[in-house]
DNA sequence: GTTCCGCATGAATCGATAG
DNA sequence: ACTATCGATTCATGCGGAA
């Protein structure tokens, strides 16, 4: 087995026990919706959801290394026509638990599932919920820039007469001038919309995430070396994507199929997969 | 004054006494954020927010259709390095006082405040909560139909580049569209995610909304000769557009210079504006 | 007439400084 | 220690003047 990538059989709340505390840099995971999925992983209904889920927090919260991240990508289902709040139920409780509701990022599916209901709209979007142990965490935001907005109106050509004066003053002050800021103008920071089409693979196991979103968290949130941890590997697009990236990977899955997918993906290639 | 647009001066929770019960087919307001706009409003603590908002609240399901619907725009702000919670909060309090959370819509708004700090990106979506008081609520859903957006496709590959890329900006949601250039094209329904940049006036008064925001929401939960209300006036905005739309427009707000500007406009305009 | 470009302007947030 | 204020940071947008 690939010792860069690990995948483990078993229940996620028991199999985080034998993890060692502050040995995970990154958590990026798409725990079963309620009620979805039934057919897998039996369901939780979103009454007992937070119940369920709040051991496996505890563990997170052990296993989380102090300046870690702990991202999760959930979103409620609609029961009777209303919005269920477990998911608001759960960040509270998370926060009782310990951890810091850092930020909530929106995930727009711009392929989302089709239908038509008489009371509502297709769902495009997801929350992608940031929590920490700690006000003070890593966080690598170079690494995921991106073009400036105005690539295509091609207003790049010069800065403006303000930003230049501006960036010369600081320069002259001494303080830490970053050259690459006004030099290489094209990059900009994100936001905390993250625009994303699913992977449509309907070929055995359906991928929950697109590659592209784990990678984006891995690059953020973790470097080369670092630990990654998805106690609901599913698929184990996290796993292959942080591997890919040069991070030690573990996966826990509960179910054997799964399982077996993932070891079978990791004895074929050893090597960094291209796509 | 015209009769199809009212301004009131005065404190929601007060003003919204003198207007009669199941009068009101759709709430659309934006209230104060927490702590924001202390300037002109002087700002509602973010633990106080929600007992402040939920008579205001009460109200709105007193006046309010049994098919109508109330849209509520808000974001919660950053407090010491976490979001904080009093929207959840909001949202299980206003359950409880007998409101259905139908659904939440994504405002992406892609001209977000700039800025940068080392453990967040730029904010750039809010919340649009709607409520209702009924499973059963009137939606038009035909009057907010786009056009389908397959621009991948290269049936758009005679515009130049920038027209192209400045289209698909402006389209993934239908937003901002000139529907009239899609003419025979299929249509489909719009998802929960609306991407809209803010108006930036460089003169005078900024509006809070774009103009499309309500727009969309009144065509979709109203017709013609119904009752839209914003107890937040602001601007106005939302009144001006609801009376452009030949609806009933009643607006509230409490700075009475607000009020002054949002007269003048009115009796500037008896006829519908055509930007 | 167009197109191009400079400029002001935000529902922001953090860290440091001051009372 | 806890709260209030201030400066620094940053980018999409529309307007208006220039080419």
């Amino acid at each position: 087995m690939d010792a860069q990538a690990r995948i483990v059989l078993g229940d996620a709340r028991q199999q985080l026990q034998q993890l060692g505390e502050n040995s995970v840099q990154l958590v990026v995971t798409s725990p079963p919706y309620a009620d979805q999925r039934k057919s897998t992983y039996g369901g939780i209904h979103p009454d007992r959801y937070v119940d369920w889920f709040l051991p496996i927090a505890s563990e997170l919260l052990r296993v989380l290394k102090p300046r870690g991240t702990f991202i999760l990508n959930i979103k409620e289902k609609a029961v009777n026509g209303e919005r269920h709040t477990y998911v608001l139920d759960l960040i509270k409780a998370l926060r009782e638990q310990g951890w810091l509701w850092t930020e909530e990022f929106i995930w727009h599916k711009k392929n989302s599932y089709p239908g038509k209901w008489p009371n509502r709209f297709r769902d495009s979007w997801e929350r992608l919920l940031q929590f920490n142990k700690s006000r003070k965490f890593d966080m690598y935001q170079a690494a995921v820039m991106v073009p400036v907005g105005d690539w295509a109106k091609g207003r790049l050509s010069k800065l403006s007469e303000t930003d230049r004066i501006r960036d010369e003053s600081r320069s002259e002050s001494g303080f830490g001038k970053n050259v690459s800021n006004w030099l290489g103008r094209d990059m900009v920071y994100p936001t905390n919309v993250l625009h994303m089409a699913t992977e449509c693979n309907n070929q055995g196991h359906s991928a929950v995430f697109p590659r592209q979103l784990p990678e984006w968290f891995i690059k953020l949130f973790s470097q080369p070396g670092d630990t990654v941890l998805d106690p609901f590997a599913g698929s184990g697009t996290t796993l292959f994507v942080a591997r890919d990236m040069k991070r030690r990977a573990i996966g826990i899955e509960i179910l054997p199929e799964y399982v077996e997918a993932i070891e079978a993906k990791l004895r074929l290639r050893q090597q960094p997969q291209l796509v």
